[in-house]
DNA sequence: TCGATACGCAACGGTCGCGTTTCATAATAT
DNA sequence: ATATTATGAAACGCGACCGTTGCGTATCGA
């Protein structure tokens, strides 16, 4: 056999299709979901058009709105913080600055929604969302509380479910219901003593 | 002058605008909005029909459909739970447990939903939910903390802004990222014991 | 070179909702 | 009675997208 192959699937005759085109789509989907779109008022030919690509580049693609959207999601790159401050409190400090960081921005902002708002009429969209999204941050999150349960920095007993829920939906609920720029600059730290208060031992 | 005339404004001639359209036509906006859509994905065309109503009736009363969503919204009546418990403690687990129920109604959550996640594209419904929905609970959740901070029962420099989002954030967390039924059934209590950990005196 | 496949583009017929108009009918004031 | 306004129904022309097809061109393997 003198066919040189180096990925294991035979490579189908004619034209590849091209990885440029897919990556435009992609990011254009991203762009207009960034500018506030739901899933349902994204359009294909919205798509193509700001893609540069005819509607066919698209539709040999994906059969359906749903599942561009789900690879587009999966094309986010959680930026995972890295938490290995002095103390629990600075992690989660640091944690909470760049949760609020992402969420001035528009697009991360209207794509938050989207995944929070569209979870009933787009089951498959939130759930990868929360799969690449919430999942990991949440991981990074439970590593620095379990370590500080280790360490003494916080209760043995403490729930932790409840205390990332404290944490996230605090920042969360305060950046949802007030405009950016009135919330306190040392927001991310005054959730965090706040919290730490009954996250203590003793 | 012998014209009775129980209201202020002259009655103009001609046939009055039927009340029972007037409330059907709002009933329906808000029953499809129930339903997932967003405003943006609400047509004119489906309330008429639903609401067993021509068009013409709707454009008469509302020139476009962010007026009748404001309207609609203002219709909905928030339920302000009575919170005159025994404690503090009681109090923010009534309220708690009242949001969370809420929360379950499929019509409570999708219109949550919209005014969460279309701020940016339609800010005067936001704005109007936020008046009629959210304002007063919080208004009522104030009021228990204050009183909880006269009577000793909170520490006194407690951050009242910053414990009710710990209150609010936290539920609205647990309850969006959670299928309802694997959410602990004592969630309200856990969540106000947890917080008031860090809310009670030294 | 040749067959195969992908490309961007334009056009297709079809559906939906828009906001407006027309119509016959209903409800009210004088 | 008559004038006036509202009502539900239907139809209008318009534009946005749908998902598909055909076109000429580009890019690959054999």
């Amino acid at each position: 056999m003198t066919m040189q192959q180096t990925e294991g699937a035979a490579r189908p005759a004619g034209r590849p299709r091209s990885e440029k085109a897919e990556k435009a789509i992609i990011e254009a989907a991203l762009d207009i979901l960034g500018e506030g779109s739901g899933v349902s008022e994204l359009s294909i030919e919205a798509i193509a058009a700001r893609a540069g690509v005819g509607k066919t580049t698209i539709y040999r693609r994906w059969s359906n709105k749903e599942d561009l959207v789900v690879d587009a999601l999966a094309s986010l790159k959680p930026p995972i913080p890295p938490l290995k401050g002095a103390s629990v409190r600075d992690d989660l400090v640091t944690y909470l600055q760049v949760v609020q960081s992402e969420s001035i921005h528009v697009r991360t902002r209207c794509i938050m929604n989207i995944a929070m708002s569209q979870s009933d009429r787009h089951p498959r969209v939130a759930e990868r969302f929360h799969e690449i999204a919430i999942k990991p941050r949440q991981a990074a999150l439970r590593a620095v509380m379990e370590r500080g349960m280790a360490n003494g920095e916080l209760r043995a007993d403490l729930d932790v479910e409840m205390a990332m829920a404290i944490l996230s939906g605090t920042m969360m609920w305060r950046t949802k219901w007030s405009s950016d720029d009135d919330l306190p600059p040392d927001l991310a730290e005054r959730i965090v003593d706040e919290a730490l208060r009954g996250f203590r031992p003793r």
